[in-house]
DNA sequence: ATTACTGCAAAGACTTTGCAAATAG
DNA sequence: CTATTTGCAAAGTCTTTGCAGTAAT
């Protein structure tokens, strides 16, 4: 059944599960695809619904699974953006990034972890903690909503 | 029945508590104190299983809603750890803290965030977000770990 | 006297697990 | 053919909510 869906990332998807001993499955390509397609920061849920258009009898416990395969892969990146709320985005092969996750909208970008090196120089020297750069995640408003905050900040 | 619960935090919990209009319950005064005495970063569930040696009857949903109310009033500052670990700590007065939590052992301890004032600025010149340093939580590998995270990665 | 807060139980969101059938390699 | 993966349903964890009684102000 695994033969028309072939997408941009099914090379990346067929080398790195494989090199792990895991099996490449319809569900697990059209997730992938999905994840990529939706570009953003998506959650369990969102896949779900999004890669059920293509795969009607997908099972959201299927996605849960297949997203914990992709992460041991390496294939996505899931990081915490509030209480129960996870989410996930592709990763860019050798290119780490961090998460801007808008405390007001929600809204989610990317930017280069690099920007923290000397954070997390100064973090190492002071604490002796290694900072995990591939899981940073930043939380604050967003372009769109800073002037908004600072409205309804004088307004109430 | 709220007389005999006077304990260092108090001032501050009568303080904020007041200034919101919010009530000054045993449970909260008790709930507050054991989230300091703690001196750690602890979940709703730690809070509610120390508290409620000090008060038999307390109930779990009651923890819930009084920490909302203390995060409210500023006197506590949540944060996430984790998918479902949502952990609590005592703000210091006009001393904000960012919060490092270790992946391998889930130890936390507290950082001067102002060591992240370089990357908020790079952040706000690259991409217009405004950070927000009083939520910022760093995963990696505490002291301890780290050498035990090196040791399991040659070993398998 | 008001009105917020508590305890309780039930519901809700999110995620995981056991199992038999299906399927990739 | 064999081991992994899927769909399904049920259970698990963490958190929230409705309600009537209780207590702080």
């Amino acid at each position: 059944m695994y033969e028309e869906t072939q997408m941009a990332c099914g090379e990346r998807l067929a080398r790195e599960l494989k090199r792990r001993g895991q099996r490449i499955t319809p569900q697990r390509a059209v997730i992938l695809e999905t994840i990529a397609h939706l570009e953003g920061h998506v959650s369990a849920q969102e896949v779900f619904e999004q890669a059920r258009l293509r795969l009607p009898g997908l099972h959201l416990a299927t996605v849960y699974r297949a997203l914990e395969g992709l992460q041991q892969a390496g294939l996505v990146d899931p990081f915490h953006a509030g209480p129960g709320q996870t989410r996930f985005a592709m990763t860019q092969e050798d290119h780490p990034h961090g998460h801007l996750v808008c405390q007001r909208c929600g809204r989610t970008e990317s930017f280069d972890p690099g920007m923290a090196h000397d954070l997390v120089k100064e973090v190492d020297e002071r604490h002796g903690y290694q900072v995990n750069l591939s899981h940073l995640t930043l939380r604050g408003l967003c372009s769109d909503c800073r002037p908004l905050a600072q409205a309804s900040r004088s307004g109430g």
